[in-house]
DNA sequence: CTTGACTCTGACACCGTGTCAGGGCCGACC
DNA sequence: GGTCGGCCCTGACACGGTGTCAGAGTCAAG
């Protein structure tokens, strides 16, 4: 018979948690003594006890434990357990894993460049919109070439969505696909989201926009005219994590007035996936 | 200006963040409105949210991603943190690789067996003990050579401790180490712990045993004659978990008496290292 | 009997997040 | 102007595994 401080020295746990075992029935001692409340282990609880803890150290729940020590559960039931562990600790692992080499990456940027710039790229799950656009086609990528193209767009889609008696239900939102045949040119949708079903309703189209499982998204702010930088770090910030830009971006116009553009607030999203 | 529901679509985080991230101060909403007390972000606090969520992406607690948001750390201090977080990350994913060899090991075992068996092998750190001890010397490592030996051995070490009034002060101990120049033959330990300071004492000697960072443990039930299967089984998990025996094995008595040692407890420990 | 080491219970803390209850506010529609 | 659905408010509790503390009781050695 051991006294519990004695009992937890030879399994290695603390005094705690074996009056924590004893609380919620997973280890009880062989005898308590009525008087004092003193509890007393015998060595064969030692077995138990390793188990326990061998079953802990897989990362089982108390719970869990407690099941499968009672047999309160079969074989079966354990290696569901188990399965179910080992899938989180194979994406805890990749996770982690992603995480070093984001933090690897960012204590190389301190150490070139003596302080952190650009941290704000969050990769994140798009959900799907509905979006009423008008489209138009610019030269290039360039925002001097796009700017002279989406600005008219705006309040001619505005104006047709009154018509219709639609209302926007949120942001302003632009994206850009290549044209087919034409290496150059860019087809430039603009649009606000609603809620109204796709297809078209007037003089405007609804289109459904998918969901993105992932897309690494960078705030900007000020003029679209100065969007370049921003981007540059958006895409720097894809590579050096081990993405690829898969899709078309989206723009999101998150703070706009046309009396003060470089107050504007703009989300840049990039879908992205693991090459 | 949105309101709390947009704001958190926005940036994909809960309601409930950021009502936590403005009690605690990490980031406070723009505007409060005195009589309702609704909550008013500006999109351009997405750039802070922003900041913050890659921050603790990372891995950052919420107090440190507000010193570095608040500018109370350098770029020294944001340094330290990362390294620091990086090698907690190392750790873990070392620790959950190793979690995931095991689990594996365990559903194969599952598999091909239908069930668990032996699931008491526990990794421990042995704290260093002073041993008061004899010794002896066996043929070879059978329990059959070892017995005959090591019996006789105790009652004569407890005579010698009464007579230096010595008292044990723990459980007794036995280890055994090849001896040199004899392939087979062993030499035979018996001890058990005391507190006096090492060296000789009158008729028995009283030596320090070191700490092992690392050691395999099994408790064995039963008498020391059917010691094999357990230590088998032990030897068995070294070798599927990728350790390798290193040192010489100890056994602790955790429960013995002469007149029932078919119920005898006791504590196989076997030093390991990584190969 | 004294003393020091041990044990008892019960409570609080951590941390980040979810969820619930009970009540107030906003805006769209009639 | 009234009503209603959806949003927002605060405050609280919960999770899980463990540490730690306070205040009181107990054990065993000298």
């Amino acid at each position: 018979m051991f006294t519990i401080g004695d009992f937890a020295r030879l399994g290695r746990v603390s005094v705690r948690m074996l009056r924590h075992y004893d609380a919620i029935g997973l280890l009880r001692p062989a005898t308590v003594d009525p008087r004092s409340g003193y509890r007393y282990y015998r060595a064969e609880q030692l077995r138990r006890l390793g188990q326990l803890l061998a079953l802990k150290e897989l990362g089982l729940t108390l719970a869990q434990v407690r099941a499968v020590l009672d047999d309160t559960v079969d074989a079966v039931g354990l290696r569901g357990m188990l399965m179910l562990r080992r899938a989180q600790l194979q994406e805890q692992v990749a996770a982690d894993t992603a995480r070093l080499a984001v933090i690897t990456a960012r204590l190389r940027m301190i150490d070139s460049e003596g302080r952190m710039t650009s941290e704000n790229v969050v990769l994140k799950e798009l959900s799907p919109v509905r979006v009423a656009e008008l489209t138009g086609i610019a030269r290039s990528y360039a925002p001097t070439d796009i700017s002279p193209v989406i600005q008219p767009l705006y309040p001619e889609l505005i104006r047709r969505l009154e018509v219709v008696q639609l209302r926007p239900s949120g942001p302003g939102l632009a994206w850009y696909e290549p044209v087919e045949g034409d290496d150059d040119a860019i087809l430039v949708h603009a649009g606000v989201t609603v809620d109204a079903d796709p297809g078209p309703t007037g003089d405007v189209a609804v289109v459904a926009l998918p969901a993105v499982p992932a897309a690494a998204t960078i705030v900007h702010h000020g003029s679209m005219d100065e969007v370049e930088p921003t981007l540059l770090a958006l895409a720097a910030w894809i590579e050096e994590n081990g993405w690829r830009a898969a899709g078309f971006a989206r723009e999101l116009y998150l703070d706009y007035s046309p009396e003060a553009p470089e107050k504007g607030v703009t989300e840049l999203q990039i879908p992205v996936v693991r090459p």
